[in-house]
Formats: structure tokens, C-alpha cells, sequence
RNA sequence: GGGCGGAUAGCUCAGUUGGUGAGAGCAUCUCUCUUACACAGAGAAGGCCGCAGGUUCGAGUCCUGUUCCGCCCACCA
């Protein structure tokens, strides 16, 4: 015999690691284990999803284990239908992230990297890299996630890198890409310009400065102006009114002179500016505001930096050079104020644009940048979704992918940092000439100088992650691996990167690879706290994966974000959520203890039972029926979910079924199977077949309790002589075990489903008075039961009856009806079922006919409302399987009522 | 200014072709250490499904309007 002793709690401080790492070693991850199967099987459509590669030093947060649990999902189900998948796991470089992190490491040194230098600098960067890039790895492997490591990158690496770099030859060879002295969002802290995207805004509390912009005749007539930012006055190239404005039509062409700097500028007319705000007066910055650049572009004016690249007043700014921006506001404020320029200050709230990464204000600059010319990428980019090529999972993203491309503007692609792609063009100090080569050259393509510089500027990150679907596969060599796997199939990732990194793709995908980069995008919300709050530590509201990984388990962590989740739809998470599935995890090993221990049992006398010839023509009992009916139907419905990217409601259904049914009902009956000669065998491979289906059903989802329990009973089950024809074609391992497959229900199914169903329904109804009446729970009591139609399946039940309700089977006594109602008993009535609970010295006659009145009343109201219901256009209209089934309930009432009538009559 | 999401039990949330007595987990109350599990078992209590209209035989589910909360985009000084 063998003796299983598995500890009473799982323990998955010890089994994580060691399954891991048996899937690991094993070679389960890459897309074909099986040395018999070739790896590019061209029957077979492969399942790829390329991981949103996080920054490579970064810290694990709750994002990552949304987005891993998610994909590792989605992979292992392919996996275990038997489609060729792959997972390709990598990092990212994450431009400013990881400079920064190094710089912050440096100046704890007194060390800026100016003083160090670019190559030094660079060294130092990856010498950070070698020292923290594996530990983002290393906590993504913990978290369970099936990547093929084999295929491992990181946007820096040498064929990524080449990747890059041709596809930044290729824009600029098409003309796509261009250079030139533009407005953009400009970093002062980082000292480098940002995207459009980079660039958040926030509501503060600030002013509006109202002061005289003097004419230049010395008139002394002014025209009133207002501004949030006065510092700004410095650079300002025209004063702006509405053509029509009939309070400042006289000036328009006429000169005002800049306060305290006297520079003479014009007044000009402009529709674009609102009569109704401030004094209807415009400041004209085109070098300090969007806006205003746009008027000046129209208007001719000339373009004047009074800010420098920290932010520092300019030479424009006259005796205010040198000084901060916001130092030189109030200065300069002062000095109009002594100067009798003033009018009025106000409160205001401003909207304020702030750098995402330093959330240090950005200022609107002119600078020499690198952009890519959007708009074709873009129209490509639409219509793969609207014709349907890619399909954005929730759909609602979509109007918002269609909003941001079609109103999209050229994309600033460098940026003043180092760590990077560096911009692969050259400058000659000969010609001027320009030149962009694939592989470093050493004289100038135009005229052949040798005196070239290269661009100092590297790439946005999201230039390099944009190729990331294709350039992880060899791109842009026609490897194997691109012809098989791309394009990929579904990108999984959060909706807050849909324009970052998405929408990139997509265009870059299209440009580079002619095909979109994957069919599928499916998109997870946010994780935040349990009220709803985003995580911050300045909150100290955040919940640390690795903590909760340590003291609940990698499986509990997961099917929380996996059940907890609607996609697109932010979710709170709670200790309290992630507790309750420890306790799952755990209740899945305590049935899974309990099947083993079971087989245990039946391996003594095995031998004697196959050779009594039990395996022929085995009998089902009503609970081996029902449980493997509603196990089909579990199948099926988890399939449908699945198909449709309804995760969490698939987790929600397994976790119902496996506790509720299997666990609650059918361990509890198998009890009373085991014990008989019988049933014994058919019970113990009834709990083998349903554990096992249900453990692979679970397996996408905690990964490791299935993964170890799922070996210790293929084990247990293999070296039982009754049953080990169970486990043979069980693979080693349950990561590469089939995915079980939906079946039509057969006819006898609904029918055990109701009987059963009944059966619980009247085991509840005598556990409930029980409890009402504070009867022990040991106590066995006696009953008499009316089962009518049904006293066959009643009197066959009748050990199940006994058992879950506690009834003295030697004193129950079952028949089709009774005579006359027996006396002292609290009578029950169960659908069609009368049961009698003969509670000698209980029973209270006046509360038992109150109980029963209320009953009745309750019933004959159901009565009520289905006869009315039945009696209108219902009975005609509604589908006839639907007007059938209310006519049945109506009947079942009015059945009960019947008995109610009889018992109180 | 434009768009989107949420509002369902005390708390956090499910509820996807509308089908008619509204679900889970946690918390609460009562009982039980019954030989898988106290990280458990049995039972109970708890909900005008935000509000107002409409469509329909039938609405938590579809339409219109509305209130509150949140998010995204745009950026009028």
C-alpha cells in the first residue's frame, strides 16, 4: 500500500520554487518540449505574446503581477491545447527612468554626469544594468510566468539596437522623419525635451497678472493685458486684440512698448482671440507658448528665447539675465509695479503642465529636435482597427484609439539624455551636410570629409519598445522565428500605455512589417487600494507583491488579480481579497488530500474488487451523475469565457463548482461511497476524474498548488493497482496536460441535475430547523418522509439523506404518502416532498401552524403572480421553452401549496 | 470644452446575445474541533440594483434625461 503523508496546509514556500524550476529545466516554456514535434509545425497556428518589457532596474509593483498573471493565463491555456506557444519575456532600457536612478546614485558621489562624461558616463549605466537587470527578472519568474527565457531581450542589446537603428534609417529615408527648431515640452530638471504625452497637467492655485502694455507715442493711452506667466513679458514679440474689438481697433498697428525693457513691439488683430477673457487683450510669447507660436507663424514675428535650457532668464531678458524663472516673475513684477505698470493682481486657478517623470513645471521652448511625421503611420494605424485586422479588448478603447490618432501630432523623438539609442545621424564640419547610415560611418556621404560628428541626442524610449513585437523576433533578419510567430497574437498590457506603447506598435508594426503587430489588445485596468486610492507610499497605502507573495503565496496573489479584474476596469485590491484565496489554495489541497487518502483505501482491497468482475456494467450513483454533469456543463461555460476573454468570470465558475459542489456535496456523499463494497471503486475514480479536470482548468489560473498536487495524484493513482489505467496518458507534467474538452450534455444529464438538486434542497431545509430548534449537530433524529412521484429516488438516497442531514436511518421511514399527518412533528414541505420531524417535547403546535401559514401565504403568492403572469401576453410572446418553464414552477407551487393545505388542514 | 467609466448587501465587487423568486468574498450573528481542510463545516440576517422617464409580454441588463464620484483628451492668456 502507499502512504501518502501530505502536510495538512499547503505549503508554497517550498513548492514554488521547486515546480519553477522543474518547469523550467524541463523545457516547458519553449514553444515545443516534445523532441518528437518539430518546433515550427506549419499545420499548427502558434499563440505569441511578446511581454510589455519592464524597466530594466526597476521595482516589482502590483502592475507587474496584473499584467503577468494575465498573460501567463493566457499562455498556459494555449500551451495545454496543444498550440505551438510562445512568450517572450525582456526588458527596457526605460530612457529616463533608469538615467535618472544612476544620476541620483552619482550625485550621492557630489558627481553630476557633465563632470564625468558621456563614455564614462555610459559605463557606469550599464554597469547599473549588470547589477540590477536580473532582479526584475528574477521576481517576474517567482510570479509564476511561463516566458521562454531562451528568448530573452532587452531594447539595448545589440540586435535590438540594430533594429532600431534600421528602422530609423528607413523613416528618414522615406522622408518621415525630419529635424528642425520647434516648439516642444521642455524639461528643465532633466534637461531634455518630452513628448506631448509626457507632459501631465494639474490644477494649482495661481494668479492673473493684469498690468499696461504702454503705448509707444507716449500718448500715454496703454492697452490692459493679462497673464498667468509675467515673467514671460521678456520675451513677448506683439500685443494681440480681436479685429473687431471696438475697444482696441484704433491701436491695431501701432507699437507698445515692452515694460521695463521699452523694446517697441506691434499690436496686432488676431480672431483667434477671445474678447470675453481677461481684458481682450493678448501677450504675444511665440517663444514661451504654443499658442502664441502659431499667431507669430501667421504674423511673421520674430521668435525670442528669454529662457535657457535650466530654465534661466536669457540674454533677451536684459538686467533680469541669469536669473530663475520664478525669481525673475516676482523681480520683474516689482519693477513694473515701481514703474506704475500694474494694475491688478487676481486669483486663479491655473492648469499647470508638469514633466510625468520629475514633476518639475515644463516650459513651452524653441529647440533643434528630431520628430517623425505621423499622419501616414497614423491613417494605417486606424484602419487596421476600424476594419477589424485588430480588435481592442474592452471595445470602448477603441473610440478613444480612433480620437487620439486622428487628432495626433508629429512625434519629438529625441531627447538631451544618454542613455539610449543614439540618434544614428552625422554631421560634417566640411559641408554641413547630413548624413544617416545604417552602420557607423567615417566620412560624410556627401562630400567625403572625414570631419563628422554624430547627433548627440539618443531616441524616446517608446521609439525602441514600438518595435518591440518584431524586433524581439529577429526583425529585421527574416529569422525563422518572425516567419513563425509574428505576427503575435494578443498584447496584453494596461490602458494607461494605449498611446505610449500601443498605438506605436500598431503604426510601427505596419511601416516596418507590412502586417499588424498582433490581432488582440487586450487591456487591464489599475490596480489601486481597497477604497479605490492609487497606491503611493506617501499614502503608505501600497501593497509590495513580494510581501504578499511571502506570506500568502504566489497562487493567492494571482487568482485575486485575475478574478478580481473586468478588463479596462480599474480594481481595488485588499489583503482581506487575497486572504480568502490562500484559504482556496489550501482548499484545493485539502480535496486534493482527501482523493489521494481515498485511493489509499481502496489500493488494500483493489485487487479483489476488479476480480469480482465490478468493472463491468458499473452503475453510477445519482451524486457520481450529477457531479459529472455539472462538471461538463463547467467545462463548457469556462471554454465560452475563455473564447470570449472573460477570465475572471471562468475563475469565479471553477472556484464556485470546485468549493460549493465538489468540495461541499460530493466529497461529503464519496464519504459514504467509499464505505461501500459497491460504490467504492467507482466513487474513488469519480474524485480522480473530476480533480483532475478541475486542476486543469485551474492550472492558467494558481499555477502552482495544481501543478503539485496534480503530481502527487497522478503518482498516487498510478501506483494503484485498481485504478492506474486512469493516469496513462496522463503527461509528466499538468503545465502540458490537454485542456479538457467541452462536450454536448447528453440526455440524461438534466434530469440527475434536477433529482440532485432537490435532494440538496430538502438536506438545507432539514439542516435549517435543525439549527432553528438548536438541535445538536450529533444528534441522529427520526423522519418520515412523503416522496410521492419521487419516493423511489428518496428510498435509493436514503443513506445520502441520512448522512447530510443527520438523520437516524434506522428510524426513517420513506414512503409515497401517509394516512393522516403524524402528531408532535415539525413538518417541512419541499417542493413536491412532505417531511415529518418527529421532535418529541420541540415542537411548539401554535409557532408550527404560524410557520406553515407564513409558508403558504409566501407560496400562494408565487401562485399568484405566475397565474397572472401565464394568463397575459407573456404565455404568447415569450419563447415557448421560457413560457414552459414558468408553467412548470407554477405547478411545483401549487403542489406545495397542496401539502401546506393538507398539513395545516 | 469633448469623451469614457463607475454608482448593486455594512465593505470590496461579479452579474456579455433583456427571461421574470438578485450573487460572491469579507465583515456580522448562532452552532460545531463530524477521521480532507478551523486557511474549516452547518445555518442565519442583510439589497425601492443612484434618480426620473421610455421601449418591451418582461429591464440590474436596452434607450433618453439627470445627480454624484473617478479617469482620459484638449489647453483661453
Amino acid at each position: 500500500m502507499t502512504s501518502y503523508d501530505l502536510p495538512k496546509t499547503y505549503d508554497f514556500k517550498s513548492t514554488e520554487p521547486r515546480v519553477y524550476e522543474m518547469w523550467e529545466k524541463g523545457g516547458y516554456f519553449q514553444p515545443a518540449n516534445d523532441p518528437r514535434k518539430p518546433d515550427f509545425d506549419p499545420a499548427k497556428k502558434p499563440f505569441v505574446i511578446s511581454i510589455p518589457p519592464p524597466n530594466v532596474t526597476g521595482e516589482l509593483h502590483l502592475g507587474h503581477p496584473m499584467f503577468v498573471s494575465l498573460e501567463d493565463l493566457m499562455i498556459r491555456y494555449h500551451r495545454m491545447k496543444g498550440e505551438p506557444t510562445l512568450w517572450v519575456p525582456g526588458t527596457d532600457h526605460a530612457g529616463i527612468a533608469t538615467q535618472l536612478q544612476v544620476e541620483k546614485a552619482l550625485a550621492k558621489e557630489g558627481l553630476t554626469r557633465e563632470q564625468l562624461g558621456r563614455e564614462a558616463f555610459l559605463q557606469r549605466m550599464w554597469a547599473w544594468k549588470e547589477k540590477y537587470g536580473g532582479i526584475i527578472t528574477t521576481q517576474i519568474r517567482r510570479l509564476g510566468a511561463s516566458c521562454d527565457w531562451t528568448r530573452e531581450r532587452f531594447t539595448l542589446d545589440a540586435g535590438l539596437s540594430r533594429a532600431v537603428r534600421e528602422a530609423f534609417v528607413r523613416l528618414y529615408e522615406k522622408g518621415l522623419i525630419y529635424r528642425g527648431p520647434r516648439l516642444v515640452n521642455w524639461s528643465p530638471g532633466l534637461k531634455t525635451a518630452v513628448s506631448d504625452l509626457e507632459v501631465e497637467y494639474s490644477e494649482e492655485p495661481g494668479k492673473l497678472y493684469y498690468f499696461k502694455y504702454m503705448l509707444a507715442d507716449d500718448s500715454g493711452e496703454y492697452i490692459p493685458v493679462a497673464t498667468t506667466r509675467p515673467e514671460t513679458i521678456l520675451g513677448d514679440t506683439a500685443v494681440a486684440v480681436h479685429p473687431e474689438d471696438p475697444r482696441y481697433q484704433r491701436y491695431i498697428g501701432r507699437q507698445v512698448r515692452v515694460p521695463i525693457l521699452g523694446r517697441e513691439i506691434p499690436v496686432i488683430a488676431d480672431e483667434y482671440v477671445d474678447r470675453e477673457f481677461g481684458t481682450g487683450a493678448l501677450k504675444i510669447t511665440p517663444g514661451h507658448d504654443p499658442n502664441d507660436y502659431e499667431i507669430g507663424q501667421r504674423h511673421g514675428l520674430p521668435v525670442l528665447s528669454m529662457l535657457d535650457r535650466e530654465a534661466k532668464v536669457t540674454e533677451v531678458g536684459g538686467p533680469y539675465a541669469g536669473l530663475d524663472r520664478f525669481v525673475c516673475r516676482e523681480k520683474l513684477w516689482e519693477d513694473m509695479r515701481a514703474a506704475g505698470l500694474v494694475i491688478k493682481e487676481e486669483p486663479y486657478t491655473l492648469n499647470v503642465p508638469r514633466s510625468q517623470r520629475g514633476g518639475e513645471i515644463i516650459e513651452p521652448m524653441i529647440s533643434e529636435q528630431w520628430f517623425v511625421k505621423i499622419e501616414p503611420l497614423a491613417q494605417a494605424a486606424l484602419e487596421a482597427v476600424r476594419d477589424g485586422r485588430i480588435r481592442i479588448i474592452p471595445e470602448r478603447f477603441e473610440k478613444v484609439y480612433f480620437n487620439w490618432l486622428e487628432n495626433i501630432k508629429d512625434w519629438c523623438i529625441s531627447r538631451q539624455l544618454w542613455w539610449g539609442h543614439r540618434i544614428p545621424v552625422w554631421y560634417c564640419d566640411d559641408c554641413g551636410g547630413e548624413t544617416c547610415a545604417r552602420t557607423d560611418p567615417l566620412l560624410c556621404a556627401h562630400c567625403g570629409g572625414k570631419h563628422i560628428r554624430q547627433d548627440p541626442d539618443v531616441l524616446d524610449t517608446w521609439f525602441s519598445s514600438g518595435l518591440w513585437p518584431f524586433s524581439t523576433l529577429g526583425w529585421p533578419d527574416e529569422t525563422p522565428d518572425l516567419r513563425y510567430f509574428y505576427p503575435t497574437s494578443v498584447m496584453e498590457t494596461g490602458y494607461d500605455i494605449l498611446f505610449f506603447w500601443v498605438a506605436r506598435m500598431i503604426m510601427m508594426g505596419l511601416e516596418f512589417t507590412g502586417q499588424v503587430p498582433f490581432h488582440t489588445v487586450y487591456l487591464h485596468g489599475l490596480v489601486r487600494d481597497e477604497h479605490g486610492r492609487k497606491m503611493s507610499k506617501s499614502y503608505g497605502n501600497v501593497i509590495d507583491p513580494l510581501v504578499v507573495m511571502d506570506e500568502y503565496g504566489t497562487d493567492a496573489l494571482r487568482f485575486t488579480l485575475l478574478v478580481g479584474s473586468t478588463p479596462g476596469q480599474d480594481m481595488n485590491i485588499s489583503l482581506k481579497k487575497i486572504e480568502a484565496n490562500r484559504n482556496f489554495a489550501n482548499k484545493i489541497w485539502n480535496a486534493g488530500r482527501f482523493v489521494i487518502a481515498s485511493l489509499a483505501a481502496l489500493g488494500e482491497d483493489g485487487p479483489r474488487t476488479a476480480v469480482s468482475g465490478q468493472q463491468s456494467a458499473v452503475r453510477w450513483t445519482l451524486a457520481d451523475s450529477w457531479i459529472w454533469a455539472r462538471l461538463q456543463q463547467l467545462v463548457r461555460d469556462v471554454e465560452r469565457l475563455f473564447q470570449t476573454y472573460q477570465f475572471g468570470e471562468a475563475g469565479r465558475q471553477i472556484y464556485e463548482f470546485f468549493w460549493s459542489e465538489f468540495a461541499d456535496w460530493y466529497v461529503e456523499v464519496a464519504k459514504l461511497q467509499l464505505q461501500d463494497e459497491q460504490t467504492r471503486r467507482q466513487t474513488a475514480e469519480t474524485l480522480v476524474r473530476v480533480l483532475d479536470i478541475c486542476l486543469r482548468l485551474l492550472h492558467p489560473f494558481t499555477p502552482f498548488v495544481t501543478e503539485e498536487l496534480w503530481g502527487h495524484l497522478r503518482r498516487a493513482v498510478g501506483q494503484n493497482p485498481v485504478l492506474s489505467h486512469l493516469v496513462k496518458d496522463w503527461p509528466e507534467a499538468l503545465i502540458i496536460a490537454p485542456w479538457p474538452e467541452p462536450r454536448d450534455p447528453e440526455g440524461w444529464e438534466a434530469a440527475k441535475v434536477a433529482d440532485f438538486t432537490l435532494l440538496q434542497e430538502m438536506i438545507r431545509t432539514i439542516r435549517n430547523v435543525r439549527a432553528e430548534k438548536k438541535v445538536a449537530p450529533a444528534r441522529r433524529i427520526p423522519a418520515l418522509m412523503a416522496g410521492g412521484a419521487k419516493t423511489a429516488l428518496l428510498q435509493e438516497q436514503a443513506g445520502v439523506i441520512a448522512a447530510l442531514a443527520g438523520l437516524d436511518s434506522s428510524a426513517l421511514e420513506i414512503r409515497p404518502a401517509f394516512e393522516s399527518k403524524p402528531e408532535q412533528a415539525i413538518a417541512l414541505v419541499v417542493g413536491p416532498l412532505e417531511i415529518y420531524l418527529p421532535l418529541a417535547g420541540m415542537t411548539d403546535p401554535e409557532a408550527e401552524r404560524a410557520r406553515l401559514a407564513k409558508e403558504l401565504a409566501e407560496t400562494e403568492a408565487h401562485i399568484e403572480r405566475l397565474e397572472k403572469l401565464l394568463a397575459g401576453d407573456f404565455a404568447h410572446k415569450a419563447p415557448p421553452a421560457v413560457v414552459q418553464r414558468e408553467r412548470e414552477k407554477l405547478a411545483a407551487y401549487r403542489e406545495t401549496a397542496e401539502k401546506l393545505r393538507a398539513q395545516l388542514g
